[in-house]
DNA sequence: AAGAGACCCTGTTGGC
DNA sequence: TGCCAACAGGGTCTCT
């Protein structure tokens, strides 16, 4: 399931393949996806357009165009992005299939389906639903331990939820966040405003450690993910408790636990990552 | 403000 | 072994 470092994998995989590429053509097989305007008028909208450049925020990947629009792309768990050097028939799940300049073409597919695109001028970015509504970006500067230090006292919520909430923070998923929580230590039901200072930089610290750390084995594929290129990342080798229910923690040996947090499943070291505990 | 639950969708898993 | 219900998951929406 794309997350920040899967989202930044596909756009710097195909950053090189359409920058400068002209849109002849676009195909939508599966309209459901297409989030606005109507399909035609997104089909319409983008033909014999110029990519610019691509862009990430969050988890959403952003095609910026000529005059003045972004195609604006959210993957959700399943959606994939691949370019293919030639003319390839649409495989299963296949949604939207673009035709560039050349004889190449994208294909966005989605066995889920709940992945959406959006044309949308520059000026409507901000006033999108949710990509106007991220918040921090992690790897970038205005997120800082003094930010965190400032917020997490005022949260009432349990931290783990708070990590997931992209109006907070944007671009965590469960992996990373369930993965962010273990490398410093904390449970991940313990009230935001329970943490204490100490806990709060080690959490900034983890954050951007684990994020990093997902861009460089570029992305986790735990089933679905591929990059722009059709090639699986190697996070997944990396994890130290994502999904690894009743495996030893890699600092301590203790069985991995599982449990439900705010509807999520989440994997955490019952001995590294003790409940309440007054945390230092 | 925050949390729970429904919804979207389909491949996989678990229970019988 | 085979069938089917439950589950998984990100984000949005509604309700409490």
């Amino acid at each position: 399931m794309p997350e920040l470092p899967e989202v930044e994998t596909i756009k710097r995989t195909l950053e090189l393949k359409l920058a400068g590429r002209t849109i002849r053509e676009v195909t939508v097989l599966f309209p459901g996806v297409i989030g606005s305007p109507s399909p035609e008028q997104f089909a319409d909208g983008l033909r014999n357009v110029r990519v610019r450049r691509l862009g990430r925020r969050g988890k959403f990947l952003l095609v910026e165009l000529d005059a003045g629009q972004t195609l604006v792309i959210h993957f959700r768990m399943t959606g994939r992005l691949i370019y293919h050097p030639g003319k390839a028939p649409p495989a299963e799940h296949t949604h939207v299939v673009f035709d560039l300049d050349g004889d190449s073409q994208l294909h966005f597919m989605d066995t889920r389906k709940f992945g959406r695109l959006w044309l949308l001028p520059n000026s409507a970015l901000t006033q999108h639903s949710s990509l106007g509504k991220l918040g921090r970006e992690p790897l970038e500067e205005g997120f800082t331990r003094e930010f965190l230090r400032l917020e997490l006292p005022r949260r009432r919520t349990r931290i783990k939820p708070l990590l997931l909430d992209q109006t907070f923070i944007a671009g965590l998923g469960n992996i990373y966040a369930d993965e962010a929580l273990h490398l410093a230590g904390l449970h991940p039901e313990k009230p935001a405003q329970d943490l204490s200072f100490a806990e709060i930089s080690r959490l900034h610290r983890a954050i951007q450690r684990v994020l990093q750390d997902g861009i460089e084995h570029h992305g986790t594929t735990l089933r679905d993910y591929l990059d722009g290129a059709g090639t699986a990342g190697r996070h997944q080798d990396y994890l130290r408790v994502h999904r690894r229910t009743g495996l030893p923690c890699p600092v301590c040996g203790t069985r991995i636990s599982r449990k439900k947090v705010g509807g999520r499943s989440t994997h955490y070291c019952p001995c590294c990552q003790k409940d309440s505990g007054s945390g230092e």
